[in-house]
RNA sequence: GUACCCGUAGCUCAGUGGAUAGAGCGUUGGUUUGCGGAACCAAAGAUCGGAGGUUCGAGUCCUCUCGGGUACACCA
């Protein structure tokens, strides 16, 4: 409109309306500024000119909704919003949202395969794992907010030498040849998967005193991979490897369940190779002439993707750039089995002619009440008739894959193939969600009796040689320290149960809060602190909201569903949580745009904090006699409460209404 | 060697090229009668690792550099 009667020439579609919240509250609710419209490529005159002259044309609109325009050097438009109005509307919006809330429908039709958790099956959970299994499950929930289709899978390495160290490990206790930490029988209460992480670090001790043993692993992994082919006096590795990773991977399902992370698909790489996706994605790689087989060097005998720019040499001796897919025993590697995992996750392994055909078979219901799903390379045929269609699974328009980043080299290599395969829209629709590690502090390493002191800010976890917080141990010790008394003489507070959720907040919560690419350095204090800026804190907001609603309706206290009027001034409090609560909707959307878990956490503080603002500026709804006052606040606390709780169940926290 | 990531208050971290860089913890001092104090208020505490550059404007972008981490395996 100014543009147009200052008779200026310039497209606005050009010019960027970069509306934003006001850095101060002295300057007004929104700021824009102006002075990129400024240069010559653009109108051409001063800033302040430009923004003197859209000020006064907002003004002379009487917008209802806007109070007051001003203008501040070197070109800033700042509006001030008329507060009962836009309160108004936006109170309206959430409780006609209500559980909607923030939910968008910027995904539908799309359907999303995010893979995370993915813990090899032969030892327990540790806080490592915890970080991708928090980061992915609450990236799940944002993108179903938007209205994606969302797939959730747990893919599982059943058939890398780890597990058959356990199988080793196994073997040489029944001859009652290894010596374990703590004995060679699963202790009192101890947990299936906490006892095989026990006896795989004692495996990889007598590895390193015992050479010989070389000789017995390789003959168990051979086993595990070809399946059968074994001495008749020897037991079936190969049918203990997959007990053995079945009952792990039950084991860490419970773990995670206890943090409110479910899963929609198990898959499976013993699967994967045996319905043989993974030998047609071979062929096809081989047969479009991606792959090379080197007569000599060191890949010699291996099948390998060229990749990069050759080779390349450095003090610590030669490295190619190459990277093999199929080793020169004939066995894949794990980017080569990765490449065909993704290849079927899209639904490109679909063609009847390829022969590829997977069992999607129950697992079992979860707490969450909905049925996991496995996949398997054969049925039989009472499990046939269970089975789902294949085409429920996979097909997806996107794939995230939830990976720590030292993978990124992989990850990149398989979108890399994708492309090469001419899947070129799938390797960009491809990412990978990609996570710093979880290390150590100091003090929590000590605890693990390492020696510290070489004075290092952070020691590195290390399954192998047990130097790990497990899952569990963080998620007992968490409810323990909530149910500890506050004060010395002072009985337990609160139930176990409310205790457990608590635990689960407040972990969850300090799982994502930091930017991914944060490491974070695990200080036990810190992660289970239960003030401040926490997921405890969070719950105690919650229910402090919850409890005003409760003891009005106790009161007998109605609130309106709709607001005639806003009260003519709200105190500065009342107007940050408002603005807070609207803001909701495009933190949601962005955060889920860019898959960054920790801002939808911060937008939870924020709100929190904001209400806890409110809640000590303001006299007390209860007593509240000025009817239009209390029907506002009432509305005010509910619309806080409505958004907090859709932040907290996108976080995957469960709402306490009291604690 | 090559590539990527991190460096912001004593500590742990936020921070769309935009106005006076924000939190939590810790420190110091406050808040009883009023809806749950695991809360709130106030104070102190930062030449945003360093040097150049681009820009009307740089913690944010570019170059160089210093310190820390990771990857470049027929491991997983």
């Amino acid at each position: 409109m100014y543009i147009r009667e200052e008779g200026l020439e310039a497209d606005v579609a050009t010019l960027p309306f970069d509306v934003r919240p006001a850095a101060q509250a002295s300057f007004g609710d929104y700021g824009m500024p102006l002075m990129p419209w400024a240069g010559k490529q653009r109108l051409g005159r001063p800033p302040m000119q430009i923004a003197e002259g859209v000020a006064e044309r907002l003004r002379t609109t009487h917008s209802a909704i806007i109070r007051e325009v001003s203008v501040a050097r070197p070109g800033f438009l700042n509006i001030t919003l008329d507060q009962p109005s836009v309160g108004q509307g936006i109170l309206a919006r959430v409780a006609a949202a209500g559980e909607g809330y923030g939910v968008a429908q910027a995904g539908a039709g799309v359907k999303v395969v995010i893979e995370h958790t993915a813990i090899n099956s032969n030892k327990a959970a540790h806080v490592g794992h915890l970080r991708n299994s928090c980061v992915g499950d609450t990236a799940a929930r944002m993108l179903r907010t938007q209205g994606y289709q969302v797939e959730v899978q747990n893919y599982i390495d059943d058939t890398g030498v780890q597990v058959a160290d356990v199988v080793v490990a196994q073997e040489l206790i029944r001859r009652g040849e290894l010596e374990v930490e703590g004995g060679p029988e699963p202790l009192p209460g101890e947990s299936f998967d906490y006892y095989c992480s026990r006896i795989y670090v004692a495996v990889g001790k007598a590895y390193e005193r015992r050479p010989e043993l070389a000789e017995m692993r390789r003959a168990v992994l051979h086993s595990i991979e070809h399946g059968g082919a074994r001495e008749p006096d020897l037991p079936d590795y190969a049918q203990q490897a997959a007990g053995l990773s079945a009952a792990i991977v039950q084991a860490h399902l419970t773990t995670m369940s206890r943090l409110n992370i479910y899963y929609t698909l198990l898959t499976w790489e013993s699967a994967i190779v045996a319905a043989g996706l993974w030998r047609h994605t071979f062929e096809t790689l081989r047969d479009r002439g991606i792959l090379r087989k080197p007569e000599s060097g060191p890949a010699k005998g291996a099948w390998i993707l060229p990749f990069g720019e050759g080779d390349s040499s450095s003090d610590e001796g030669d490295h190619s750039s190459d990277k093999i897919l199929v080793k020169s025993d004939g066995t894949a590697t794990y980017t080569g089995k990765d490449i065909a995992t993704q290849l079927w996750k899209f639904g490109i392994s679909d063609d009847p002619s390829i022969g590829v055909h997977f069992h999607f078979l129950p697992w079992g219901k979860q707490e969450n009440g909905e049925e996991l799903w496995t996949m398997r390379a054969t049925a039989t045929a009472d499990e046939a008739k269970r089975e789902a269609p294949a085409a429920d699974f996979g097909h997806a328009n996107r794939v995230v894959n939830v990976i720590d980043v030292r993978q990124s080299y992989p990850q990149q290599v398989v979108y890399e193939s994708l492309r090469r395969l001419g899947y070129v829209e799938q390797a960009e629709n491809s990412r990978h969600l990609a996570y710093e590690v979880v290390a150590l502090s100091p003090a929590a390493a000590a605890s693990l009796g390492i020696d510290t002191s070489d004075g290092r800010s952070s020691y590195a976890m290390s399954g192998r040689k047990g130097i790990e917080i497990k899952a569990d141990d963080l998620i007992n010790l968490a409810i323990e320290r909530l149910l500890a008394p506050r004060e010395p003489d002072a009985a337990p507070s609160m139930s176990r149960a409310t205790a457990a959720t608590l635990a689960t907040s407040a972990i969850r919560y300090f799982m994502v809060r930091f930017d991914l690419q944060q490491i974070i350095v695990l200080d036990i204090d810190q992660a289970l602190r239960p003030s401040g800026d926490s997921g405890v804190y969070l719950q105690y907001a919650h229910a402090r909201a919850q409890s005003i609603l409760r003891r009005l309706g106790e009161a007998g206290y109605q609130a309106p569903t709709k607001l005639p009027s806003l009260p003519a001034a709200l105190d500065q409090s009342e107007w940050d949580l408002l603005r807070h609560i609207d803001a909701w909707p495009r933190a949601l959307a962005e955060a889920t745009d860019l898959l960054e878990p920790h801002r939808v956490a911060a937008y939870a503080f924020d709100l929190a904090t904001r209400f806890s603002d409110f809640y000590d500026h303001t006299s007390p709804v209860l007593r509240e006699a000025d009817a239009s006052v209390k029907a506002f606040r009432a509305m005010l606390v509910r619309a806080t409460t409505q958004t907090l709780r859709n932040a907290l169940l996108t976080l995957g926290i469960e709402p306490l209404d009291r604690l």
